[in-house]
DNA sequence: GTTCGTGCAAATACTTTGCACGTAT
DNA sequence: ATACGTGCAAAGTATTTGCACGAAC
């Protein structure tokens, strides 16, 4: 637990800086949406943040408002997700690169992480994409299936 | 062009067949959105489906529930796009298995192929996630980046 | 005290649905 | 004749925005 709470003091303060450096403050709402998406540990949709914060103050707008400009400061990453709403985690650059395993009736989704092997060859790929005068950012390896609920 | 034209009556055949499968008919609406797909070679948002149409005919609510059949059928694939809407292509039992390279900007979509052996190693992957007792569908493969227009 | 963030409610955008009519079998 | 598909318009959802107030710098 104290070991748990040393991340989450690590978290918030990297989010902090990293709003700061693009003019915004880590407010009160901010650092509920991170907090419920810290604790969830798999990406949310925003009325599941809605949902789980533990004192329901946050306005819905807020959490809309929030999500974009979280997004923006390279906090937040959203996902898309064919089903349903969007979801949002928190950006690989704190969580680490993963990918994930997408269920295809509820639409939940869970990480799970790839061989180094793997994982290099994609980049390799990228590579090529780049040799041919393409900017690229990063990539997306995603199982589709069903969960072990739905299946 | 013999050789298209060719390759579109295969086309409409197979889906024609594969809605029929399902109790369904090839109409008219349905026809031009395959048509509209296939010519366009690469994912459409609905909007896009919508404008790209010859004859300005189809309404939008056609337009609407049809994707939803023809994926259903089978014949289309929706794409989840975080930005802006869904997109759909024809499904990869038609066009064959590929990937995406998507820009940032724009939301645009390109195909490309993947190497063999990749190919293998995520196949590996998804066996390894059947081993576990998860019920594997397929396997998402994108490149995120900037196009030519946007970069 | 100025700038930035918030909630609320209104506006907008997106998607689905009900229904009466048309078309294919 | 029957079952299925269509367009239109209305309903239902989802998301964004304007504004006046409150909090943080």
């Amino acid at each position: 637990m104290a070991k748990n709470k040393k991340i989450d003091d690590e978290l918030h303060l990297l989010a902090a800086r990293r709003l700061r450096a693009a003019g915004m403050r880590y407010s009160k709402s901010r650092k509920a949406i991170v907090e419920v998406l810290a604790s969830a540990g798999r990406p949310l949709t925003l009325d599941e943040v809605l949902d789980f914060q533990s004192d329901k103050t946050l306005a819905q707008s807020s959490v809309y408002r929030n999500s974009t400009e979280l997004v923006e400061a390279g906090i937040l990453k959203c996902l898309a997700s064919g089903k349903d709403h969007n979801r949002f985690e928190l950006d690989d650059s704190i969580i680490g690169h993963h990918h994930h395993f997408v269920c295809l009736d509820c639409g939940d989704i869970e990480d799970f992480e790839v061989p180094e092997y793997l994982e290099k060859e994609i980049l390799a790929l990228e590579a090529e994409l780049v040799k041919k005068g393409l900017s690229v950012e990063g990539h997306t390896l995603d199982i589709q299936g069903r969960c072990h609920q739905c299946s």
